[in-house]
DNA sequence: ATCTGTGGCCACCAGC
DNA sequence: GCTGGTGGCCAC
């Protein structure tokens, strides 16, 4: 009975909104099914999410200008060249418009998603949607995370003034950048701003009844009975469960809705669904959704009866916004920048753990033999999980969501499932049709040449960073100073930019880039200097400042920190783009070009420092390493790099002592607060067995404790005493499997091995299960051929010691060598062997 | 279908 | 045993 009002109530979707309250534009994309675009706000009034489709029967198009000359409304190709001439539109590098390279883009898209369904053609909106325009505000008034409110069929920007607290921060900032930067800084400020309302949503869980064990039921198949569904959401705690027999089950605090009927459930799922505009799966797109949607259309559903879309590789949800998390937390940017790589491997359970402290329930028999309690248990954890990893730290994770799709002018779906190439993509096309400036095409930018330099690693395509021999032994009292956002920074101080690089202007041609044989223009402002710089300013000077500003409550310097976060991931590949060949807007000099500067400024700042009688132990990049400098010499140091090179430099971090090794990019500081900081010693690596990371820690401790040059006398002692433990740990083998197991990720899928044959893969071969690439391997040393086991397989006996005492010895050695101890002399022996026996 | 960059170290593989 | 290359992880 209730299928049609399933279906009725999906149908009432379609509907124009007539009135809205000021709500949130979180979505917009292209309803294939009903070939109409849409928007989807969120209304923090009623936690509701109105849908508004553009019910004016346009076509959305996508092509070039040749199949441009097919139209009828357009006669003649001049009509085109008319518009383009009127200045409607401009290219920035000043070139001659080919009219037949233009590649139209779509001004109803929210950013730049491509493809046909959401893309339309510019110079048919110009002649056919004129009207159109006088009705709706269209591309550049729509960003998505801003307030707009709808009255009849009009919508209308709703802002939201920035507070005075803030609006005074930001007058400094202001003050000091040239009227370009400034309306820049104002535009984002504003935008930034605006309040992120608590966003009303549900997780939701799955688990099938699946006769085979090790293999994950097929979703397109859906052969199997879902049994059990959790959905948790703030005020929610529920588990729909198939129990036919009506076992007794309960969860404390959870309702549990008991079905005999699988259909039944379903159908009281998705009227469930209807409620919440937003679900939360962790890999909802590949198994959850995708599973349901298939399963319903087996039961005998309609598809107009059941509130799940799929794509491709997306599943959407018609009433709301579906977001995987799985796709967010396998985003390198994020993991790296946002998560400052807490966590390694993007299953559920490790994200959990390492960024909760939450695990998965475990599981001794396979799902389908599970006591139905258990399987209540285990699946209501999952949902619940799924849920805290969106609600920690106030949501935090929402809030990056909604400030990320801000910057990148991106629907939060989207943000979620894209990598950082499309949030820059999609934010700098939006830029373009914002100033009504065309998008260069491929040609167009590869016509810029390539590179200046060459690579130092065979295989690259330009040079990058200056990474300084470093200066080996003990270093006391040592200053590190960094510049700011080094690579934006140059992009903002340099206009670099892909229409200013080597640009068509003879007069330019003198305006060389310090270290390459690129010049730059001199004429005009870069479009990438311009966005890329002006976020970088905000980020310095304004935001990071917000999120220490006393006068702030934690609640609004917790939200500022959030956009800090977002930024830096932003800006922190914004350099790398350029040189990515995925990128549609890669542009080699550009990115050759600012290493380059990167090199020129840290040599310059180097000789400075020189100049200046401080001693430059190391330098990577974009840091100096400086011995026992006064406080006068780094105010100098930074003023002149200010004063002469444009750029921020700024005291890092300040070591009680360094140890450098004889390596670059390796060496162990002591903080003047005891913090230890090891930088690329083998010993911290997540690859090697942790029984050898854990002695490795232990015996730093000791080094933390070091205060003078005397001290290390004393820790010579107490580290050869712990050495000692643990190898007497090793040999009388105490020690679990798990712990001495090296646990390595797979770079690619198994079968795309072909060059050589290395130990994880030896591994992982034995275990003949299906892995992909991002699978960890955990592998043993064995004396038994080939060598090595994966951990399932091994047993204690076949352990090969040898490797593992050789193991800790050249992971030891790398710790002692920087400390400038004797490994040999440290243990009071010649032969390691002598010292083990 | 999706994917920011280069520099550097280490262990191991495969071929000589 | 040497050597160049591959793969993984890390620094920035």
């Amino acid at each position: 009975m209730s299928l049609s009002l399933l279906a009725k109530k999906l149908e009432e979707l379609g509907k124009e909104v007539q009135d809205l309250e000021p709500s949130m534009l979180i979505s917009a994309g292209y309803d294939g099914e009903k070939e109409k675009a849409y928007l989807k706000f969120y209304n923090p009034n009623s936690n509701k999410i109105a849908i508004w489709y553009d019910n004016t029967n346009h076509k959305p198009y996508c092509f070039s200008m040749e199949s441009i000359e097919n139209l009828s409304f357009l006669k003649e190709r001049e009509d085109i060249i008319d518009i383009v001439r009127e200045k409607k539109f401009s290219l920035l590098y000043d070139k001659e418009i080919e009219v037949s390279k233009i590649i139209a883009k779509d001004p109803l898209a929210i950013g730049g998603s491509p493809g046909q369904k959401s893309v339309r053609n510019i110079i048919k909106a110009w002649e056919a949607d004129i009207k159109y325009y006088e009705n709706y505000i269209y591309d550049k008034d729509l960003t998505v995370g801003s307030f707009y409110f709808i009255k009849g069929s009009k919508i209308y920007p709703y802002n939201f003034p920035i507070p005075e607290k803030v609006s005074r921060n930001l007058q400094s900032l202001l003050a000091n950048s040239s009227e370009e930067f400034k309306n820049y800084i104002l535009m984002w400020a504003t935008l930034l701003n605006q309040p992120i309302p608590p966003l009303k949503r549900i997780s939701l869980d799955i688990e099938v009844l699946s006769k085979e064990t090790d293999r994950i039921p097929d979703p397109e198949q859906a052969n199997d009975k879902v049994i059990s569904i959790g959905l948790v959401g703030d005020e929610v705690k529920k588990l729909y469960l198939l129990n036919s027999e009506e076992e007794k089950v309960s969860i404390p605090d959870v309702t549990i809705l008991s079905f005999k009927d699988e259909k039944d459930m379903l159908e009281a799922l998705f009227l469930e669904l209807l409620e919440y505009p937003m679900v939360i799966t962790f890999n909802g797109d590949e198994f959850d959704l995708k599973y349901l949607y298939h399963r319903a259309k087996k039961l005998g559903f309609n598809k107009s009866e059941i509130p799940i879309y799929l794509g491709r590789d997306f599943a959407g949800l018609k009433h709301g916004v579906h977001l995987d998390l799985y796709k967010f937390f396998s985003n390198r940017s994020i993991q790296i920048y946002a998560f400052n790589n807490r966590y390694v491997e993007y299953t559920l359970n490790a994200v959990s753990e390492s960024i909760l402290g939450v695990s998965k329930l475990e599981l001794e028999v396979p799902i389908a033999d599970l006591p139905k309690q258990k399987l209540a248990e285990y699946c209501y954890n999952d949902a619940y999980i799924t849920y805290r990893l969106t609600s920690y730290e106030s949501d935090l994770l929402m809030k990056l969501i909604i400030v990320i799709a801000r910057i990148a002018k991106m629907p939060i779906d989207d943000v979620v499932r894209l990598g950082v190439s499309n949030w820059i993509r999609s934010l700098l096309y939006f830029e373009h049709r914002r100033i009504n400036a065309l998008i260069p095409n491929q040609e167009e930018l590869l016509a810029k040449g390539g590179a200046s330099s060459s690579a130092i690693i065979k295989g690259k395509k330009y040079r990058g960073g200056l990474v300084v021999e470093p200066i080996p032994g003990i270093h006391f009292n040592v200053a590190v100073l960094d510049f700011a956002s080094l690579y934006p920074s140059i992009i903002k101080v340099y206009n670099l930019s892909y229409e200013t690089v080597r640009c068509i202007h003879e007069e330019c041609r003198k305006n060389l880039i310090p270290e390459s044989d690129h010049w730059i223009c001199n004429k005009r402002k870069g479009i990438t200097s311009l966005i890329i710089g002006s976020l970088r300013d905000l980020r310095v000077n304004h935001y990071k400042r917000l999120t220490k500003d006393p006068s702030l409550s934690r609640e609004e310097r917790e939200f500022y920190q959030v956009i800090t976060q977002a930024l830096k991931v932003i800006l922190n590949a914004s350099y790398g783009v350029m040189g990515a060949e995925i990128f549609p807007l890669y542009c080699l000099p550009v990115a050759d070009a600012t290493a380059a500067v990167g090199r020129y400024i840290i040599k310059k700042t180097i000789s400075k420092c020189r100049e200046l009688e401080v001693e430059v132990i190391y330098s990577d990049t974009d840091s100096i390493f400086l011995r026992s400098p006064s406080l006068v010499q780094i105010e100098a140091i930074a003023d002149w790099a200010q004063r002469e090179l444009g750029v921020e430099l700024d005291l890092d971090k300040n070591y009680r002592y360094v140890a450098m090794s004889q390596r670059k990019k390796n060496y162990l500081g002591v903080l003047v607060n005891g913090t230890i900081d090891v930088k690329g010693l083998t010993g911290k690596k997540s690859h090697i067995p942790p029984f050898i990371r854990e002695a490795f820690y232990d015996i730093l401790t000791i080094l933390g404790n070091i205060k003078t040059k005397e001290d290390f006398d004393m820790a010579r002692e107490d580290i050869r005493r712990k050495i000692r433990e643990w190898y007497k740990r090793l040999i009388s083998k105490e020690i679990e499997l798990e712990k001495l197991s090296f646990q390595v990720m797979l770079g690619k899928n198994l079968d795309s091995y072909r060059d050589v044959t290395p130990q994880h893969i030896k591994a992982a071969k034995l275990l003949r299960k299906e892995l992909k690439a991002g699978d960890i391997v955990k592998y043993v040393k064995t004396v038994t051929p080939p060598g090595v086991k994966p951990i399932e397989l091994v047993k204690i006996e076949e352990i090969d010691t040898a490797k593992y005492i050789e193991y800790m010895r050249s992971t030891f050695e790398q710790l002692l060598d920087s400390l400038g101890y004797e490994f040999d002399e440290i243990l009071g022996v010649t032969k390691l062997e002598d010292f083990w026996s």
